[in-house]
DNA sequence: GCTTTTTTGTCACCTGGGTGACACATAGGC
DNA sequence: GCCTATGTGTCACCCAGGTGACAAAAAAGC
């Protein structure tokens, strides 16, 4: 038998949520949040689906998780009480980008993005998650690729790494994605964390594979290719 | 000799910076900030420093780079025109977590998070920058354990990852801090990337050099021995 | 154009950490 | 308290990737 924990203005302030909002915020806020049970190993939303609510670990330990191409589980993060999470869900339009599921036995409060955004800040949802995504979204991305790498060969890194240039800097070319920018192996080493040396191995190796080709130094790059080398899933945008 | 550009609110649609944004809100923003040019390879930013502007990359490409323990650079990622950065300045009392440098000659905007967040949000900067604190801050916390991975032995990641875990989940104890959290180690590896058995070896080691303990499951640490062995300065909070 | 510097390509060799296997210790379940 | 699950400790062996060294190629100076 378990017992529902009582969720109030007392219960918030002890687990050092929402420091920053005052009583009358908070209540309005508890007032909108639905506490739920969850077991442990359940899973709370899965990598992927459209991410519609913001949660708050009341007791217990959360996990985020991820799953790798060569379908090992990487584990991003335990949540401790009084944690936020699922915060994909303040960016506009984003999807899961990691599993959640119990640690432990845990009791969480679910809300709405928009009701959390207008309860504590009183702007306008879309304003202040088109503002998140233009500010924070890159770090968001950037975390992306950390954890992925996590769990990635040399090979599969460099394939990542290349792919979040050819976001930033590639321009479309007859022969592929070409980057507008002069990269030395060295970078790209000092980038992915391996040895020039290696790197320079594994880029003659994704040539001669026509993942990408040089033309002097600029590079261009093959994104359906680059992608399956990354172990990533066909195109997914 | 080099041309200063023209920033104004087509060049801003142009580079795809604060699409959500009014004419209005771009142009009122744009008259705040100074626009500077930065030659190849000099420090816009570095580490550690307080963080008070937020800049804006008009053309050029700019590096994000981090120090590792043995002294290696991690280049954590390089940002692209329309691209924002230095966002720890949108959270309060945050210093640098990243050098910034320019990685090609560079003109970049900057301005003031204050103005930045009043003009395009309409709501007050110190609101703002709570709530980025209290949601994507673990988030950026994360970023930070990972880019630190990046350069790191398997026992100093174990250490960073204790220590996070400390934070979360650590209460004083007469003996150090203990960890409210039964861990086996094979979540610990998971949490580093790592396998099943190198963490054992690894956390036998570390009891016997006395940076942790183990009271049945439960683990004790010693937060400055970690630091220690994760090689990062001696208590810097 | 010729020189100097930076990058690339390719070795041979070493090492940290992965893998599989198995014994032992613990902790729940009942 | 006994039995089964799950965790821990320790092997021996293998491999991806690091290191140092050096030659060839390409860029940058001038």
């Amino acid at each position: 038998m378990v017992r529902t924990p009582i969720l109030n203005v007392a219960t918030v302030r002890r687990l050092k949520a929402f420091s920053w909002a005052t009583d009358r915020q908070v209540e309005r806020l508890l007032s909108h949040m639905r506490l739920q049970y969850v077991e442990k190993r359940t899973v709370l939303f899965d990598e992927g689906i459209p991410s519609d609510s913001l949660y708050l670990l009341v007791s217990g330990v959360a996990k985020l998780s991820l799953r790798s191409p060569d379908d090992e589980r990487v584990l991003v993060s335990l949540v401790a009480p009084g944690e936020l999470f699922g915060i994909t869900s303040l960016m506009p339009g984003m999807h899961r980008a990691f599993r959640s599921e119990a640690f432990s036995d845990c009791w969480v409060g679910a809300v709405r993005p928009e009701v959390f955004v207008t309860t504590l800040l009183d702007c306008p949802f879309a304003e202040f998650s088109a503002m998140m995504e233009g500010t924070v979204g890159r770090w968001f991305a950037l975390l992306y690729r950390y954890t992925r790498f996590q769990s990635s060969s040399l090979r599969q890194k460099l394939a990542l790494a290349l792919l979040e240039l050819a976001r930033k800097f590639g321009v479309q070319d007859a022969r592929g994605t070409l980057l507008i920018l002069q990269l030395t192996h060295e970078d790209l080493a000092d980038l992915v964390g391996a040895s020039r040396q290696k790197v320079t191995e594994h880029m003659k190796e994704l040539e001669r594979r026509q993942v990408l080709l040089r033309d002097r130094r600029k590079l261009i790059v093959h994104l359906d290719r680059l992608r399956e080398t990354a172990g990533l899933p066909p195109d997914e945008k």
